[in-house]
DNA sequence: GCACGATTGGTAATCGTTTCCTGCAGGAGG
DNA sequence: CCTCCTGCAGGAAACGATTACCAATCGTGC
């Protein structure tokens, strides 16, 4: 009866254009120039996008046929702002370049993006004041996950900070992962996703201590930090168990998990005589410093001396003695991190944690010592 | 006049929907309930935390006493409708965990930082439909600068994808920058950074030659991806610059840029009876496997046989011996890529580009043959 | 011939911020 | 005393999408 038709045609030509009269649009198209353009309203638009309203066919055709035309997209931000939208997964990490840290990296970006999920990846360098900034960003952003990998040292300052960033995380509705970090008390809505630092450790120094050697040089990471310290303990542990005593102060030492500090320490050991028949670096880095110096003492590994590493960095493999090693799935932990983050249960308590497990991988670095 | 008043107090009950019947608000706090908290309007408090307007000293102590106990964080999504927003850098890569790969990765993570930008990094693990999905998907996000990076094969259909990139993010007021990968026509909106392949493979065999090898084995890449044949065209020039002749057509091999292809085309040549007295590896994965082919063999390296590799990665320095390579500036490809992207002059002409120079690094694994 | 259900499409409210435009004091200047 | 700034605060209109709610059309069965 009323000419419904007359207000459809009108509405056509009622699109504001006289506002910008340039020819070429900069400006990116919106919901509304599709509607403009495919002679019906924003909601039939969206509904068409959304698949979710029956829509004739031909109407879906010349949405989609506006769509394309003007290269549409949707706006991620207002659509953020009404219906839902699946938040970033954000890694905090100390420097993306570490051979074990990449692969954390790596996991954690592959298990998000096949759950939809875009990445957010910054660095800190060790500052912990860009970490709480980084934290306080991403609760912006609105990330469905934050994940802090590397190690800490548990003191009061840092169970502080990782308390204060699950409630502000929590509140957001958003999730704080540890990867490789100190646990902060329970109770807080946190997951922890942790590997067996010291049952690796343990593993390394036993198959030392099984082939014969009853002097292993330990080159243990800074004393203080979380997985230096229970790597040093699953040290002794294997020492105790084997019921060797720790020959010499000189043969526990501690230093960064870096070449050079590896390659100082073992020459210096070397140099003020002390006596070890095997090498047990608790970081491949490190190995590959004590390497070196051996090498250059003239000290043949494995004929003269033993080593084990621990991380299995993916060149281990290459060295020269392909490195008997502790593997570490760091892969998996990231996986594991963003996993149990985002598909959680309510029903579950408030905090998690997940061990994984290591895993000793032999080549040809460790020589079997003759019976004693 | 009207009760203004009435209205705002309306707003305390009107809030949460009953759905959740805990005590504890789980929503995020808004502008709003900041606002209601510290007794002013939103304008106020929008005002306050943005510091451009002036507000007195009273109310921005109640403002901001209110955020803080209310943890209050803006909503991005809000702000990017409003007011503008860095948006942030967009980085697609093969795969984060090759030792190159995560170098461009940092380089570009610590320029986005610096400029005050996240960084979005997603794999395609070599799949171009999900590179398609990726761009489309960053335009959602107003990514400002996508970066894609690695090798490609320079056809048709790369072209074109390239150049339906380019527009398309131009379009939404992004930038695509290839990093090491073929540049597309001229005159569309791209960033190129790339780096001298041809002039370092140039460098590594005329080091070679230079050091009196006339027989070198090539061991390339794919055939089809441009760095990989630029590579090989170095090679060439520098045979031809030094007057030597390609001696078989064995030499020039082709193949993955992975450790089992250098070390399988590396015991052929060997069983072959292939005869040569240094490889250039076109990479350094493909070295280590030419390496332990020599080794295996019984080919000393570099008495018998002389290697360069290719890209410098990080464990060079610690093999067996310490390897001869060419140094690609990685880190700085990367952040070269979004601080040309971001900090564009919009005075220039639409497409940009940047070619970085490589260097030789020489170390243990060549020797130099007795004149003859 | 007409009411009714099944389809389709439009209107407007909503999300959280920013910002333009007003409004209201109170002090300065005429 | 009136006007005009000026400093500070509030109301409300964007921004671009989703979606609840409502209106209109078209067959169809009575």
């Amino acid at each position: 009866m009323n000419h419904q038709a007359v207000d459809s045609a009108a509405k056509t030509s009622k699109g504001r254009r006289g506002k910008s009269r340039r020819g070429a649009e900069d400006r990116p198209s919106t919901i509304t120039d599709v509607a403009r353009e495919a002679g019906v309203s924003v909601a039939t638009v969206s509904r068409t996008l959304a698949g979710n309203y029956p829509v004739s066919e031909e109407t879906r055709a010349r949405v989609m046929a506006a769509v394309k035309s003007l290269h549409y997209v949707v706006n991620v931000h207002a659509k953020a702002l009404s219906g839902r939208v699946a938040g970033p997964v954000a890694l905090v990490i100390k420097d993306i370049t570490g051979p074990s840290l990449a692969h954390v990296a790596a996991g954690v970006e592959q298990e998000a993006a096949s759950l939809g999920r875009l990445s957010l990846v910054c660095a800190t360098h060790d500052d912990s004041a860009r970490e709480n900034d980084l934290v306080q960003l991403m609760r912006e952003q609105h990330a469905a996950a934050v994940v802090l990998v590397g190690s800490a040292a548990p003191d009061e300052s840092y169970q502080r900070r990782m308390s204060e960033y699950a409630r502000a995380l929590d509140a957001a509705g958003s999730r704080l992962v540890l990867v490789g970090r100190p646990a902060p008390a329970p109770g807080l809505p946190v997951t922890v996703v942790d590997y067996d630092n010291r049952g690796g450790a343990f593993q390394a120094t036993s198959h030392l201590l099984a082939s014969g050697h009853r002097s292993v040089l330990f080159l243990g990471g800074e004393v203080g930090l979380n997985s230096p310290d229970e790597r040093r303990a699953g040290y002794l542990d294997a020492l105790r168990a084997h019921g060797v005593a720790l020959r010499a102060e000189a043969l526990d030492t501690q230093g960064p998990y870096t070449r050079v500090s590896g390659y100082a320490r073992t020459r210096d050991a070397l140099r003020n005589g002390v006596e070890f028949t095997a090498v047990f670096a608790a970081s491949d880095m490190v190995a590959l410093g004590a390497l070196a110096a051996l090498r250059e003492a003239g000290r043949s590994v494995p004929d003269d001396v033993s080593v084990v590493g621990f991380d299995d960095v993916p060149f281990a493999t290459d060295l020269t003695p392909a490195l008997t090693t502790i593997r570490v799935p760091y892969e998996e932990l990231g996986r594991t991190a963003v996993r149990l983050a985002l598909t959680r249960r309510d029903a579950m308590s408030d905090d998690d944690r997940v061990v994984l497990g290591t895993q000793l991988i032999i080549r040809k670095s460790v020589r079997r010592l003759a019976w004693q």
